[in-house]
RNA sequence: GCUGACGUAGCUCAACUGGUAGAGCAGCUGAUUUGUAAUCAGCAGGUUAAGGGUUCGAGUCCCUUCGUCAGCUCCA
């Protein structure tokens, strides 16, 4: 065995180190400050503790807190610490995983009783003290059997040694008190661990099945430094402030009522007009792309679903049947819509149809209703009443490719140009409840696949993630505090053409069957509103606000001025109103800035005698522009037209 | 659906271990006539989510139902 090994380092330099040398000790080689700030070491791109020993010609880097891939080894080592506190505190407490997540990390555990908000404060508390105690965390590599004495009392552990493959490495890792079955890598020590914060306690199915037990899940966070922990939880108190359910509510856009019943939304005015401009849009865009609208009932025959293929493979979504009433056919019963497609695929249907007339894109605004689970609702963004901006496209085989590219300029023009979201294509294939061979699937995969890759554009593959009958592209975009969401889907079914044997007549004049695309833009005009609200944080851009100018006479005695501004801007088809109410001008405008309408136009004896206005910008204090009331009109219809994101005036 | 926490005036929140439900804002009335983020005063507003139970007495304790929130699972 040669006495020295040689590393290379990441800026390509070699590095020799005696044999045996682990990262910790090249980090020390190298120089103190390293060696203290040290949290792993990468070699050759996998992440390992620093008391491994290097092995000869590997490609190290020392990894120290301004790496990401170190956040991840402190969670880590965060879930480990919590474990150890919660077997200390809670001794018969058995152990599940306990991996570090997005923003930190959590650990599950199967208890006699539930943490409650106490406990988590106790846990968290022993947590500090197993810090302060500065455990070492120990590898080991230990044998199957070994491993199996080891964790004799924990059955969670048991079960996932058993899933180990023959040849995987076993190891444990140890820190004072507290053993875990773990791949690592972790800290040196738990004193390594300084800020962090438990966040929650939540019960989670074991491995993620809802047909197994529940564990209790506690959440936590954990940062290198006190002022990215701080950070962290000003980010989740930001999130508070622009959620969609608080702001809904202060800027009376919507409600959601125990009357009417969870997951179902009442529109108030305002929330309403920005649905309404959202329509008017979408509507406008496909209309000038060869799109027909169509209404279509809410409520269909029972078999029309069976037909389709929904009952039974989506009937857990719908909502129950309904009879005809008295008077009729025991034997005819009705559903609420959850989808459009089969009375789509029934208009088109309704008449022969040549090759020359396709694609056939019949567009439709539509409320459907799905029975969604309880505890899956949320706010605007996860209903039971969903109004889908709907499209169903019939049209040939060799037709797709350029559907799905003017589909992906859609999206870009609503997404990406009018909003300037940065948005993610997924390709989700088939589901394990599908209709329809594998065959098809095949051809459907492919042909999304193939539109994807001529497009250029980059993808995730989302397994198993497809609709029922067919594969889909999944669009999701991020708001402004990072979260994702899904909006967009187009989705390709050779499925239902041939359940309701649609056809075309083609060029040889012989029957042949279409191809089907599905497809939203927005989602759900529901989703996207409340997507909308969190990320603007309530200040809708010009087009949209619902009032998009406020009118302040500064008395009485203006009070006719600022009724004909008023009136001039109503007709300009601008959406104004006129705020005279007997309080004091500071509280009006107060109210104009929480309510966040883009402009307030101050009028006061000098603009009712200049016909001007005194206009403030939302957000923008004190700055004022007073302008004549023409071109202040003119520069409002500018920004209304080009859906501006940014004040013009 | 599952686990846990929770539900008090239109909104945000008080009410010690069971002992007369209270405040700010919003609303209404009046005064005030305001130059860029809250003028002053008065008034009104509640079967404490609903139903049942324990108790001399329940917002508070117990049960059921409904709903909300955080997750899990599922999804636009």
């Amino acid at each position: 065995m040669p006495s020295e090994i040689r590393v290379t380092l990441p800026d390509g330099s070699e590095k020799r180190v005696p044999a045996g040398s682990t990262g910790a000790d090249l980090a020390k080689a190298i120089g103190p400050g390293l060696a203290k700030a040290a949290i792993a070491v990468r070699v050759n791109g996998d992440v390992r503790d620093l008391a491994r020993p290097l092995s000869d010609g590997a490609k190290v880097s020392i990894l120290t807190d301004k790496d990401p891939q170190a956040l991840d080894v402190l969670r880590h080592s965060a879930a480990h610490v919590l474990a150890t506190a919660v077997r200390q505190l809670f001794p018969r407490a058995q152990i599940g995983f306990g991996p570090p997540i997005e923003d930190g990390f959590y650990y599950d555990f199967q208890v006699e009783r539930p943490f409650g908000p106490e406990d988590l404060e106790a846990i968290e508390q022993r947590m500090q003290e197993v810090v302060k105690a500065d455990y070492p965390f120990v590898r080991e590599e230990v044998s199957r059997a070994d491993a199996k004495q080891r964790f004799k009392d924990d059955p969670l552990k048991l079960e996932r040694i058993d899933d180990l493959g023959p040849d995987e490495v076993i190891s444990v890792y140890t820190d004072g008190p507290f053993v875990d079955l773990c791949r690592g890598p972790h800290v040196p020590s738990t004193g390594r661990i300084k800020h962090f914060k438990l966040l929650h306690g939540a019960g989670a199915y074991w491995r993620g099945d809802e047909r197994r037990q529940m564990l209790q899940r506690i959440y936590g966070t954990a940062w290198f430094t006190k002022d990215d922990l701080e950070a962290y939880l000003r980010r989740l108190e930001e999130a508070r402030r622009r959620d969609h359910r608080v702001l809904g509510k202060q800027l009376d856009l919507f409600s959601i009522q125990e009357e009417v019943g969870p997951g179902l939304i009442l529109w108030h005015p305002k929330g309403a007009m920005v649905q309404f401009q959202l329509r008017r849009f979408i509507e406008d865009a496909i209309l000038e792309r060869g799109y027909s609208l169509v209404y279509t009932p809410n409520v269909t025959r029972e078999e029309l679903f069976l037909r389709s293929g929904h009952l039974p493979l989506y009937a857990a979504n719908q909502f129950p049947a309904m009879g005809a009433g008295e008077g009729e056919a025991e034997n005819v019963r009705y559903r609420v819509k959850p989808m459009n497609c089969p009375m789509h695929i029934l208009i088109y249907a309704s008449q022969q149809r040549s090759y020359r007339d396709l694609p056939v894109r019949l567009g439709e605004i539509a409320n459907v209703y799905r029975n969604e689970r309880s505890g899956t609702l949320h706010g605007m963004l996860r209903v039971r009443g969903l109004t889908m901006d709907d499209a169903h496209i019939f049209l040939r085989e060799d037709q797709i490719e350029q559907e799905i590219f003017q589909l992906l300029d859609i999206v870009e023009l609503v997404l990406g140009k009018t909003f300037g979201l940065a948005y993610r294509l997924d390709l989700a294939t088939r589901p394990e409840k599908k209709l329809g061979s594998d065959a098809t699937w095949d051809v459907a995969e492919r042909a999304l696949e193939q539109a994807l890759k001529h497009r250029g554009v980059t993808y995730r593959l989302d397994q198993g993630g497809g609709a029922f009958y067919g594969p889909k592209i999944d669009i999701k975009f991020n708001d402004a505090i990072g979260r994702e969401w899904q909006g967009a889907t187009i989705q390709l079914d050779f499925e239902q053409p041939e359940r309701f044997k649609l056809e075309y007549t083609g060029e040889d004049n012989k029957p042949h069957r279409p191809v089907m695309i599905h497809r939203a833009i927005y989602g759900t005009l529901e989703r996207f509103v409340g997507f909308l609200i969190e990320h603007f944080a309530g200040a809708f851009p010009l087009w949209l606000a619902p009032e998009q100018v406020r009118v302040l006479p500064i008395s009485d005695a203006q009070a006719p001025a600022a009724r004909a501004l008023h009136e001039r801007l109503r007709a300009a088809g601008i959406r104004s109103h006129l705020d005279e109410r007997n309080e004091t001008l500071n509280y009006r405008i107060r109210d104009g800035e929480l309510q966040k309408v883009p402009y307030m136009a101050v009028v006061g004896q000098r603009e009712a005698d200049a016909g001007s206005a005194a206009v403030r910008g939302r957000g923008e204090g004190k700055k004022q522009v007073v302008l004549p009331v023409a071109e202040f009109v003119a520069k409002l219809q500018e920004e209304v037209r080009t859906r501006s994101l940014t004040p013009l005036v």
